[in-house]
DNA sequence: TAAAAATACTCCATAGGTATTTTAT
DNA sequence: ATAAAATACCTATGGAGTATTTTTA
């Protein structure tokens, strides 16, 4: 199982439809069949529901992967994005906002912060 | 970017030395640092610094990945637990716990559960 | 009969192996 | 001189494409 998997399952339980998934990943349709054969036969479990004249749907299996594609996928996606600002020499951060924090104030923060902090 | 960087990337950022990286992924020497190299041209920033006679040493950048990487192969690895017992017809539970609940009556409710519920 | 996924195959890209080179200590 | 990573090159696996078959509604 790889990213690409992932990425292919989730366009795949999203289109609901094969051909109009692979179109959309660029691909043809029988790779992407292939793909999530492989992921299935790794699994042990089928994902979908499908053949000729009936419609695809997701299985039970198929339902539980679905937040974890979503989340390893997007977490590849921010990891991408976090190590090339590094490089550049950026940096990421994160913080908490306690309630007593009023939106005004946090928005007026921000606006300093884009600005340089130059108070 | 696929899951097996991220794991070749922690096994040289944990042994801070590539032929026994490799030896502990299983493959050799070589085609690990293609997977780093790959790796870096893709993220456009070095994640380690290394040299013949020099130690391997984690680059800033190389810092920022780790903890996505722990996290996505991790991720990955639960997933497919969690699917597979979902295809054997198992389920995965999570519950939050509130202070007030004893560890003593937590554990003796696992006790229970895991007798299947046989009050 | 039509639509859709599966299958068969071919080709190419890429991962991995072996041998060798380069270079900092 | 040594040790370690990089490079060169070869091989094989696997991903993608085209053509075709299968199947069920």
């Amino acid at each position: 199982m790889d990213l690409r998997h992932l990425r292919y399952f989730l366009a795949v339980a999203d289109e609901r439809h094969f051909r109009r998934a692979a179109e959309r990943l660029g691909i043809t349709q029988p790779p992407l069949s292939a793909r999530i054969q492989e992921l299935e036969r790794e699994l042990g479990v089928a994902l979908f529901e499908r053949g000729p004249g009936q419609p695809v749907r997701v299985t039970d299996a198929g339902r539980r992967l679905l937040p974890w594609a979503r989340e390893l996928t997007e977490g590849a996606e921010r990891a991408r994005t976090e190590v090339r600002r590094a490089g550049r020499g950026g940096t990421t951060v994160r913080f908490g906002v306690e309630p007593a924090v009023t939106a005004h104030l946090l928005a007026d923060t921000v606006r300093r912060f884009r600005g340089g902090w130059r108070t």
